[in-house]
DNA sequence: CTGAAATGATAGTAATACTATCACAAAAAA
DNA sequence: TTTTTTGTGATAGTATTACTATCATTTCAG
């Protein structure tokens, strides 16, 4: 028997919780993986349905296609990593410390944890790198939003953004900071890797470590 | 008579210069003109052949496929930007107000400045800001950036990275903090329009001083 | 054991992302 | 001027994508 971690992801993503069942358990492992191989773009239901010997049909009963997928997968991460930082702050008391976690999670959230079976939180992490601003840059977002289908990306922001106000009340920006500590781990541990003139950092076999030591500098020296 | 700017973009972009012929201007003047209407997923040759009166296939004899279309208008907002700045900083001596210009002129790109009959700048700044990204997220970047596909946002991440090291020599992430502006830039006008949970700002018709404000804030803290 | 729910199998449609061919007009070269 | 070249339009066609619909079969819960 195992202890499974299950999300509260919002229900207009899917037509039938994947996490229910053996198919949806399926469908989000391998695309995960799927993904990760060949990019958004020739990332198809029918592909993934021969990977896991299943039908196109089948996979849209969960899904009403891959755009919703991808948002789904990307709440699916913004709630792991909102759950590694919870249990990892939780008796913590300073705030420099917490802000340090957050940023650690940003950055590692795929090694040194357990994690979900079905999900390889490190394919997963690299589609977020990859793909994730593909999920909210649309012309539906105004409608998505509306649905709630961005909250928990925003969640994650209020959580970091007290953690910043309780640093430095002061600081006039929490939120901006917050959602640019995330956006800026993903896109220079992708500069790093593939437009490396962009950054100043590197990445050698998935040591993101200068980033880590990169966001810190960054964070510290604005709440100062 | 008048005197057109012209940017010399990556030729591997185009099939045949864009910028020789009337109906290659049609094509870049409209196709910012739609993008911007529908959003790129949704955006086609065939709706923009209805358009401008003319066929897919003729489109197609200057672009191979929309995704080198994305990437050719973001590199000639770029290549806009890049020219804003030279011309906007050619007489400042002071660093610090060099970077004020260049905050300027990502945020106001549109803004204030004659352009070239043809584009409408502003709307691709619009189109920068929201469907920027996808210019180099995608399973090909690797082979795309060998082709020279990047070099204009290299180039711009270069000179403002030259002043902030004029600004503080010892600052030792010029090139992410130059990508990081630009980047910043356009998501928390993004976010503001889009997803206001995200960030502190707001911008209220198109008025996006708050934005300039908190990029120099930033700025200055971090290179104090 | 029975019935409902989940899945598989198959088929079909409209749109997309192209490629190919031919005809025509205008501009450039002879 | 004539001849070529070049650019564009018109039309057609193909493979793939993104679905939707229907019916049969399996699975599992009561």
């Amino acid at each position: 028997m195992s202890l499974q971690i299950r999300f509260t992801l919002n229900d207009g993503l899917y037509l039938k919780d994947p996490q229910d069942s053996k198919l949806g358990k399926n469908i989000i492992q391998h695309s995960i993986i799927l993904i990760d191989e060949c990019g958004f773009e020739s990332f198809t239901f029918k592909k993934l349905a021969e990977r896991i010997g299943s039908t196109e049909a089948s996979i849209y009963r969960y899904f009403e296609n891959k755009h919703l997928l991808l948002i789904f997968l990307v709440n699916w991460y913004l709630e792991w990593v909102s759950y590694l930082i919870q249990i990892n702050t939780l008796n913590l008391s300073d705030a420099r410390l917490k802000l340090k976690v957050i940023i650690h999670s940003f950055v590692f959230a795929s090694k040194d944890n357990p994690g979900v079976d079905y999900v390889n939180e490190s394919k997963l992490h690299n589609i977020v790198i990859s793909e994730g601003v593909k999920a909210y840059h649309t012309k539906e977002v105004d409608a998505e939003n509306s649905k709630g289908f961005f909250t928990s990306y925003k969640n994650l922001a209020t959580s970091v953004s007290n953690v910043i106000s309780e640093i430095n009340p002061k600081f006039e920006y929490p939120y901006a900071l917050a959602t640019n500590l995330f956006e800026m781990s993903n896109n220079h541990i992708y500069f790093a890797k593939h437009l490396p003139r962009l950054t100043d950092i590197s990445v050698n076999e998935n040591n993101v470590d200068e980033v880590e030591i990169m966001l810190n500098y960054f964070a510290e020296k604005l709440l100062s």
